[in-house]
DNA sequence: CATGAATGAGACTTCATTCAT
DNA sequence: AATGAATGAAGTCTCATTCAT
């Protein structure tokens, strides 16, 4: 009889000037996140940044978790982006997998490691603040090398006895190590010689087991075939 | 110089009643940090969980942050005792190497994948709340694992073209990947058969590639520069 | 002496196009304060109600509480409207008193329980938000019953022994009651049957008592004295 | 899996100083609320009045809205305690019905109007911030006529011939509103004088119709038998 | 005239921490 | 040694209102 009719939310503004708004907001809310994790970032603090009142960041988020979700989103979406856009699909399974890494790699490196550690300390917390729509990003986000894995084991450049989930660990798990080392030590990384000698170590790793001694013993046997024949 | 006195600390009680205060405190601070984290744990809640009033916190810790500090280093004591005391030194390295993995899963995932987060999530804020003394932490942390290596390096059994912290990553990442997986997905694992897969997958890129290998790959670049220099 | 101009109030604006607006934001206004009492109605509901911006709602009031203060008003003369009109007042007073309460259980029904916890509730805020005219709009609007009743004891049908305003009290009174229990509780009314019932109820009460029951309670009350004067 | 307990509440103090603090916040709660209305009312001025931090208000009542429903509910108890304390029940209906319009119109304008005014207008928020219990509270509250006008239709001193429910408002509804009246006017009102006449005024509608003239009838009758026989 | 955009002021609430008893 | 009690500081969020365009 009295559904009490819930209170509108206002809405944000829309238009031009709004979406470089909400562009700033999410840049420096980024910032924010990154540095400080969820808990210990603050509205005001991405405020303060921007030089505009608090009020006018919940203009564009209606709140924090919001903000924060957005901020994620965004940034999965440019490591997709980046690494759909660049993927060499005709090159060799190696080489596509050496660009992802060191997409990573670099995304990371630029701004992303705190992200990164954001999505990693936040998405824990499941069904409490964020994390709703966590798994689903988590898909998103490791789809292209599943993807990759599954086109090299199917032409059979990577093995097929282990699962696929299993290899995901396997790559992405030292490199978010490397970066975890480079977030607590400090250390300088050179990303292009990480990401190649990263991906020299595993590869092996990957390979149908002795395949690349399978390999060069067929070539030598052709080789003595050759000399013998001349 | 300076005649005035430090500012009276409050010290903490001692004597063999306190010390049991102390690890009950630990105890319960352990799982509370452990199931929220940080920020989300409230001193609150560990009074609460051991029926002392909030204050009895405060009387043997000086702040939460303290605490925390505290819970973090036992547990890592934990870890490195567990293997020091049990690693099967004499042997093969590969078989050590499935005793580290193993008894880290294991710990981890018995009361420690809140506190896995914990410290990678807390760690990231170097100088900030924690993570003053975390480099020293990790360095010992990791310290059994590099020994290992290390040794493993020396008989031969492992690759010596390759830095030990790119071979700690290689081994700590996944795992800590795998275990990310678990908190955040929910799913349970098999720790035996998980370690061991794990430790299969790892071993071909950790070892010294093979002796005949290694003479068919000299053959091969050999026969290269021979061709190339015609 | 004051050479100093006012601070320039800005105008509402004049014209039929404006009036039309004045209207438009009365009615949806009148809904949102209905439904939702003063504090929690927003400006934000009243503009998105009316699919125009929040400033244009300024830019015709001056600001919420002159809003709020309109919308009562209006409500106030279309009651009054109301009954003036209807008013049967060539019928005996009863029936008009049947009418005034019908016309108001019915008017307050249809959209008006909200209204009449609006002014009832923020009535009472007097020298505060609201309430600055109040008395004058009470006055009006219970004048019409008030002017029945005189006319009533002019007649003889009406009791002249007992102050006009505790007989507005009781009249209104139970009818703002019934309107409450409506209000709280969510239970339908018929308007008719309770009005009727309602005033067949307090009839007894209004009337004069005839001429045999008055000269029946001097015999008692006379033979009272004698007794006690004994 | 994970469940994840809810976050503990902190505890309510328990201690005869801390029963005495409960009591300073709900007297000056109840100031505050009946002076403003549950919305304009401020957890800092109900601190401030009290000389205490808002923290201490907190320490001791979860939220505004549970101190507000604390007040509501103890305002309730001590009407119903006052009622069922002092009602003469061996006396007339009559008497008893002044007693309990006494009790109320003294109640209210003692410090109630605003709390009458909080309970009616908050109540009909309901399900949103207050309300959950108001029903309830309304039963209890009126429960004591109810009762009272029960017990006058089983002696015959009431009329059986219109529903409990409609009596209650006959009685309630006149008294709010007087009080009403009194709240908005600001005029002074004698309790005494008032009950007796608002009594004097319902009671025949309260009766048996025509019961008062059939009962002096037979008096007179009575006395004239009496006369004559002597 | 209408509005997009911004904001000041203030509300409720939480929590680590202190201190007298 | 333990704690009951209090609180300062800070955080998120809401909303009426203004003003340049």
């Amino acid at each position: 009889m009295n559904p009490v009719a819930a209170p509108p939310q206002r809405r944000a503004p829309a238009g031009p000037k709004a979406e470089q708004r909400v562009r700033d907001i999410l840049r420096v809310g980024r910032e924010v996140f990154a540095e400080r994790g969820y808990e210990r970032a603050t509205t005001t603090e991405v405020a303060q940044r921007l030089g505009v009142s608090e009020a006018t960041v919940f203009t564009y988020f209606r709140s924090k978790r919001e903000l924060c979700m957005r901020v994620i989103q965004d940034w999965y979406d440019e490591i997709i982006t980046a690494i759909e856009a660049g993927l060499p699909r005709e090159k060799p399974v190696r080489e596509q997998l050496e660009f992802v890494v060191l997409t990573h790699l670099r995304l990371f490196l630029i701004q992303g490691t705190g992200l990164c550690a954001l999505v990693l300390s936040e998405g824990r917390t499941k069904g409490q603040d964020l994390g709703e729509g966590f798994v689903e990003l988590q898909r998103r986000y490791t789809a292209p090398l599943m993807d990759l894995l599954a086109r090299g084991q199917a032409s059979g450049e990577v093995r097929r006895d282990i699962p696929l989930r299993l290899l995901r660990s396997l790559v992405f798990g030292p490199m978010e190590h490397m970066l975890w080392e480079v977030v607590i030590t400090g250390r300088q990384l050179d990303v292009e010689t990480s990401a190649r000698d990263l991906v020299a170590l595993l590869w092996p790793a990957l390979q149908a087991p002795g395949d690349e001694l399978l390999r060069l013993r067929r070539l030598r046997a052709r080789l003595q075939d050759v000399l013998a024949s001349d």
